[in-house]
DNA sequence: GTCTATACATCGATAGAC
DNA sequence: GTCTATCGATGTATAGAC
């Protein structure tokens, strides 16, 4: 009983969240307010109030649930396999998926929004999908903590252009292989030249 | 004696700039307000309609000053001599100096205020950095577009994780060189199996 | 859980006196 | 060029009835 209470309050939630997504997607995530988002819903703006204790507590319901996004779409693919082309597709989906909802890109990965600091619940997803993120690049070699940065930073960069100036494309994605290519090489260097340093 | 004037609103107008930059340094840039921003430079805020047309024009003022002080910066360097130097120093200037300031990176190089687009004469500078910058790469060897925009991407991300988690700092600035390396031994390696695709 | 009503603050922008 | 005064809209949040 209570079971179906909570329920369908959490089926609520989830539709507010839903529409908190279009709204920020129509306005800016900036111009997002419990007005509008309360009429898109059927609701008047102190009923907000129920399903969310302030404006901030919804801004952390959605970064938490675009980590929930994140991590479901890298879940259900699978990044097994051979390495390298592993990590090829893992960089392809990673700019793609970046770049199909910019506000989800900037409340993830930018700070945008003043005063707004996610919570340790919501950080928990995010620790999640780092470490499933650089499983896939150490099983492809890419160990050198200087050469993960880098390419971190480079993923970094890819999906935020993805996002700001191609979104719903693949200017950027496409180069994920090439990508790749340059830096297996220079970690295959980079060990090589270790290796060779008794001469 | 028009001069005179002119030039006593000019220093004024960029005072008032320089406190805007600080005010968002301190508040976040999407919580600039005019009223707090006339408080700290002595005025009442209708005031400030004298110097800039609405709101977005001050905006659109703290992006063409940031892109001013990125030329200045830019321009006082000299990125000639040795290509391969050179462009391991704009790079590490390049993120270094994005690190400096979150926000001024910030209207530069994100879109976060919902409705501001930089006007053409704004944007006007940007190009102008923008030349300079593909000629440094150009003359070290990176001229593949793909390598550019891979590259590109790379200065994108370094620049942005310098800003948000190391301001300040030089945690991604320091591998520069690591950085520029990779790159012109992937550009090389292009260049040589094109000469030797023949056999 | 949803509502009405409202408090209370802030904001951008304009009108008009000086 | 700066001010006072004010408009009008918007915004978050709370109190209390139902």
């Amino acid at each position: 009983m209570t079971d179906r209470r909570a329920e369908r309050r959490a089926e609520k939630r989830a539709s507010i969240i839903a529409e908190a997504w279009a709204l920020a997607r129509r306005d800016g995530l900036g111009a997002l307010s419990l007005h509008g988002l309360a009429g898109t819903v059927g609701l008047r703006q102190p009923s907000l109030y129920v399903y969310f204790d302030s404006k901030l507590a919804l801004y952390d319901a959605l970064f938490a649930d675009g980590y929930r996004q994140l991590l479901d779409f890298t879940k259900e693919r699978e990044y097994g396999g051979e390495p390298r082309a592993a990590l090829v597709r893992f960089l392809r989906d990673q700019v793609e998926w970046s770049g199909a909802d910019f506000v989800r890109y900037q409340i993830l990965f930018q700070r945008s929004i003043p005063g707004f600091e996610p919570s340790p619940e919501s950080w928990a997803h995010a620790v999640e999908f780092y470490e499933m993120a650089s499983a896939v690049l150490s099983a492809a070699g890419l160990t050198e903590q200087c050469h993960v940065d880098l390419f971190s930073a480079l993923v970094s960069g890819m999906c935020s252009q993805q996002a700001a100036n191609d979104p719903g494309g693949t200017r950027w994605a496409q180069h994920a292989d090439i990508a790749v290519d340059i830096f297996l090489a220079a970690a295959k260097r980079r060990s090589a030249s270790r290796a060779g340093g008794r001469k």
